[in-house]
DNA sequence: ACCGAACCGTAACGTACGGTACGGCGCCGC
DNA sequence: GCGGCGCCGTACCGTACGTTACGGTTCGGT
């Protein structure tokens, strides 16, 4: 019984837990030095001893809630059935908006705040957990769907993660490094749609298919 | 006379104060949580009432330690005078290749580093500092090349800040926030070199003016 | 030689925070 | 009812670190 809910190392968080770790989160989003113990304690309304109890100590806490954000955030692959250009269109334009929508969140801006700063401090972990749930899980679901576009003939490239890396380069750009920083950029979904759409474009230019394929996306109705 | 060395917060550090900061650099690198006014001033060899006479606070000495940083990077123009195609090409991949050299440094890491750990903590001048010497300077540095390729139809686009962007996409692609988060990436200078071709080539695949002729007219990639 | 300014080394202070201990309270099985 | 258990609230401890204070030393100016 105790056992059970100590630690937390592989099991998943109760649903108290679970509301405790959104504290952490919500602390995160508001910045400040106030990420402390006794500051999750009181928002979560629960005392530093649970805390110590089921994470451990502070970094348990942090890579729990790190952990409990990934797991809110895994997203759905892409069809899999049929793929033309146009469904090749369309799923690429869906990864970069949801990518866009993810890493200009007040959420994973705060939360890969908190993993740069645990990078610097020696110890890896957060940092580590915070890439292979974003960076790298983006690119184990994209790359299904770049492989079918290739066998279909649609895209041509050799090497899957050059062109997933250069797929990610056009969606980011700047604007992770910009937001972690402070910048106060801003992106409206609008922001976002054109963004997205820019992007797969432009990959599109570069890797798409030279005859047949979707070279270039036609000049939509712009929004 | 004492106010000519204090506060800093204008005037350029002599050179012993860069020594200091060359110092709080040093510890930066070396990471951890060893970046405290007690190590800076034991590296260093002064005294902590010196630190504190010169910077004011720690947050004073970390915004001058920038700031010298800063004025250590400060890459030259490019050449300005006749500009064919195989100059941009030649001046893009050196661009490139300059700024994949700056954010895989140890030192840029660092700065990164403490630069988001700052903007984490509300008062987000680190980070400001840090884009303004970093994202916006090359940027400012790059844009004239850019336009000056336009004027001479190599390169065919409607918005420079955008044209940049997606030069600084492809170039930079995951390298900054992976390193930044602590995945062990290794560059070598041969990896940078090619890494640079290839963004280059890309960038002018997008917006390079056809040779000898107008390339497939692509539409606007921003609105 | 003398003075004062700048600076070094170190001790000391205050506070913030991670981590622990303890009393009280509600809840579940018997 | 009742004993144990998990949890809340809080007081407490030890330490790390930012900041200040102070005695001793070097050095340039007169």
């Amino acid at each position: 019984m105790s056992e059970a809910t100590s630690s937390m190392l592989d099991s998943d968080p109760t649903p108290r837990q679970g509301e405790v770790l959104d504290a952490v989160l919500g602390l995160m989003v508001e910045g400040g030095s106030r990420l402390t113990m006794t500051a999750v304690a009181s928002r979560a309304s629960c005392s530093k001893e649970t805390l110590y109890k089921w994470f451990g100590d502070r970094d348990g806490m942090l890579t729990a809630t790190v952990r409990w954000q990934a797991s809110k955030v895994r997203a759905g692959n892409w069809d899999r059935q049929h793929l033309d250009a146009e469904a090749l269109v369309e799923s690429l334009e869906a990864f970069a908006a949801n990518w866009l929508n993810v890493i200009s969140s007040k959420t994973s801006i705060a939360l890969n705040r908190v993993a740069v700063s645990h990078a610097a401090s020696g110890k890896s972990d957060l940092g580590r957990i915070v890439l292979e749930n974003g960076r790298f899980a983006i690119g184990e679901r994209l790359k299904p769907l770049l492989e079918a576009a290739r066998e279909a003939g649609l895209l041509e490239f050799d090497d899957t993660e050059a062109a997933f890396r250069s797929f990610f380069g056009l969606v980011g750009r700047d604007i992770q490094i910009r937001l972690l920083l402070g910048d106060n950029l801003r992106l409206s979904p609008a922001d976002i749609t054109r963004d997205a759409r820019a992007a797969t474009r432009q990959f599109l230019t570069l890797f798409g298919a030279a005859r047949g394929g979707p070279r270039i996306r036609k000049p939509d109705t712009n929004a």
